[in-house]
RNA sequence: CGGGGUAUAGCGCAGUGGCUAGCGUACCUGCUUUGGGAGCAGGGGGUCGAAGGUUCAAAUCCUUCUACCCCGACCA
């Protein structure tokens, strides 16, 4: 591509409303426009990696057996209605009318659409197992875009959906999606991990994400130090390291403890460790009341909460419910003679602890040697805290270290939720009907080309991995005075056509300063100038990941470039 | 949804009631320059987010609306 005849502007100043690194260079490297809040066009370049991405996406998916279709972008309500994600969904879902004054949503995720076209078609154990898959426009109405195309309203998806006879065929179609998503992301040059997840809105009854690893990533990891255990901090089960200290039982006692509301302003006040003390926090979730008793130093963690008591909407309580529960003000509720409490949860933090600090349902009142089984009764223990550095690998005992990460990937089992729900059967070789066993994968086509910046760029801009780089190799005629320069530079863009590498020609009546500023921003991987050099008929190659240029002949330049794409392609796989 | 902020040229910004609305950058023309965002000269580009109001006079004051950005959405 000769740059005059594209439509690619770079930006010397950041826009104003750019936070992170790979937003701010998509911009500037004229990658992508903002059209509205968590809209986008991609402009030619951007457009490139979009096409880049997907390419490598096509390739594994299909070399991993899955079949590629196009579902439409509107869905009917009804099949939203049939599953219940129609009201449970929330506000994300995007919902439209058309003149008929029916309802539709804009696709977030397409399982029920799926799942309606496979009990259309599929009708004996045959046709099983089939794994389909689309890439597309995906609608999400988020609370609050942002990132640029990180996380945006609408963005481009990779999404399959694999159906199998029973738990083994769908076991096998997760495990090989799991090793197509390892060679992905591995082909596209991103380090990430795979971590076990919550499988949120979609459910399910497993599910691993893949994260690309950015200090900038919205999500956090645990990892084990020493074995291959990685979760979302979300699903996380860090056991506590420092164990709770056993003492004979005290009497419980209420002491005044005026003001103190936070569990660090009663532990300094009472002169007793934070871990002594049982926080009780109340939520509110379908209708109901729900107590959390957890230690004083940890959080609730309310998607594990969540799970378990199987709620679909999950707030912390208001003052008024605080109130009538406890009969105190927010800030002193403690775990015993709550009223209207569907369930008391005890976070196993506290588990076998004697002798807590709790609040004393009374205003400015906090209780002291308040002792399980005694003074309160648990309706159930479980893990509810959110993992924390240092706490140990549930599997193997090490440390486990938090990390930040960009999802870019999520695989999940979905078993039969969404077969049973919408009746999506065949008949088995006894013909007997039988429930498709369900597994569902996506991929973050438009977020990986930001992940990747994230990751890989420098002050001078973007340094594409070669993989998804919208071009591999940039040429620039810098001496305006000899055409010679230009001329070799035209011979050469033309050779490198010819043997199929692509090739950005910076054919703009620019200074040499700007060619290189902008060749730069935008990271095409490989950069030839046609300088001072082609007097001697030698061209300066240099790589955007490495600091010194070269001098080559010009004879053999081509083969030089494809063999050096071949070697970086090489080094992502 | 709550709070805060912003809206003036493609981008970044100035302009607190008074002449034709400005600066940097980008864009166009010419000359000079030419290996890391050149210099000089000339030029084009604005219903000052929208509507209404106050005033002799409004980008500027008031009201309403819209869009966008940030923070928060309760860790007792």
């Amino acid at each position: 591509m000769r740059w005059s005849k594209t439509l690619l502007e770079t930006l010397k100043e950041t826009p104003a409303e750019a936070e992170i690194v790979s937003h701010q260079l998509m911009v500037r490297a004229g990658l992508i426009r903002k059209l509205a809040a968590g809209l986008y066009n991609y402009l030619p370049l951007g457009f490139r990696v979009i096409r880049k991405i997907e390419q490598i996406v096509r390739e594994e998916m299909d070399a991993a057996g899955a079949v590629e279709v196009q579902m439409p972008i509107l869905s009917p309500a009804e099949l939203w209605q049939e599953t219940g994600r129609w009201s449970k969904y929330g506000a994300e879902l995007f919902r439209v009318k058309d003149r008929h004054e029916r309802d539709f949503a804009l696709g977030p995720t397409h399982e029920e659409i799926i799942t309606d076209m496979v009990r259309k078609s599929v009708r004996s154990y045959r046709q099983l197992p089939i794994n389909l898959y689309q890439m597309h426009t995906k609608f999400r109405d988020e609370i609050r875009p942002r990132f640029g195309v990180m996380r945006a309203r609408e963005f481009i998806m990779k999404d399959a959906y694999s159906f199998d006879r029973d738990d083994k065929g769908a076991e096998d179609a997760y495990k090989k999606m799991f090793e197509t998503y390892q060679s992905i992301f591995k082909r596209c040059g991103l380090r990430f991990k795979a971590v076990e997840a919550d499988s949120g809105a979609i459910g399910g009854s497993f599910s691993s994400e893949f994260m690309v690893l950015a200090d900038t990533g919205e999500e956090a990891i645990a990892s084990c130090t020493k074995c291959s255990y990685a979760a979302n901090v979300e699903k996380a089960q860090g056991r506590i390291a420092s164990p709770n200290i056993q003492e004979a039982p005290q009497e419980k006692k209420l002491v005044a403890t005026p003001g103190k509301h936070t569990v660090e302003e009663v532990a300094e006040f009472l002169q007793v460790p934070i871990t002594r003390l049982a926080k009780t926090m109340l939520y509110f979730a379908d209708g109901k009341l729900y107590a959390v008793v957890i230690r004083g130093d940890r959080e609730v963690n309310e998607i594990k909460l969540k799970n378990a008591i199987a709620a679909t909407e999950l707030v912390l309580a208001n003052p008024e419910q605080i109130k009538q529960a406890t009969g105190a003000p927010v800030g002193f509720a403690g775990p015993f003679d709550l009223k209207g409490i569907e369930k008391v949860l005890l976070d196993d933090s506290l588990e076998g602890a004697v002798n807590l600090v709790s609040g004393g349902n009374q205003a400015d009142t906090h209780a002291t040697g308040v002792n399980l089984g005694r003074d309160f009764t648990p309706t159930e223990v479980c893990d509810l805290r959110v993992a924390q550095a240092g706490d140990l690998c549930p599997s193997c005992g090490e440390p486990l270290t938090i990390e930040r990460g960009i999802e870019v990937g999520h695989v999940f089992k979905l078993g039969l939720k969404y077969s049973q729900a919408m009746k999506a059967t065949f008949l088995d070789e006894a013909g007997k009907e039988q429930y498709c066993v369900m597994g569902c994968y996506g991929i973050g086509v438009s977020r990986i080309a930001a992940a990747a910046i994230e990751q890989n760029h420098d002050e001078f801009g973007i340094c594409w991995p070669l993989p998804l780089a919208p071009y591999q190799v940039v040429l620039l005629p810098v001496a305006p005075k000899d055409p010679k320069a230009r001329e070799m530079a035209e011979a050469v863009y033309a050779e490198l056509q010819a043997a199929g590498v692509e090739a950005l020609l910076d054919d703009r009546d620019e200074r040499a300063g700007i060619k290189f500023k902008d060749a730069d921003l935008i990271g095409i991987p490989l950069r030839l100038t046609f300088g001072k050099s082609v007097a001697e008929n030698k061209i300066e190659l240099k790589r955007r990941d490495q600091k010194e240029a070269e001098l080559v002949p010009r004879l053999g330049i081509v083969a030089r470039i494809k063999m050096l794409c071949a070697d970086m392609l090489s080094a992502g796989a």
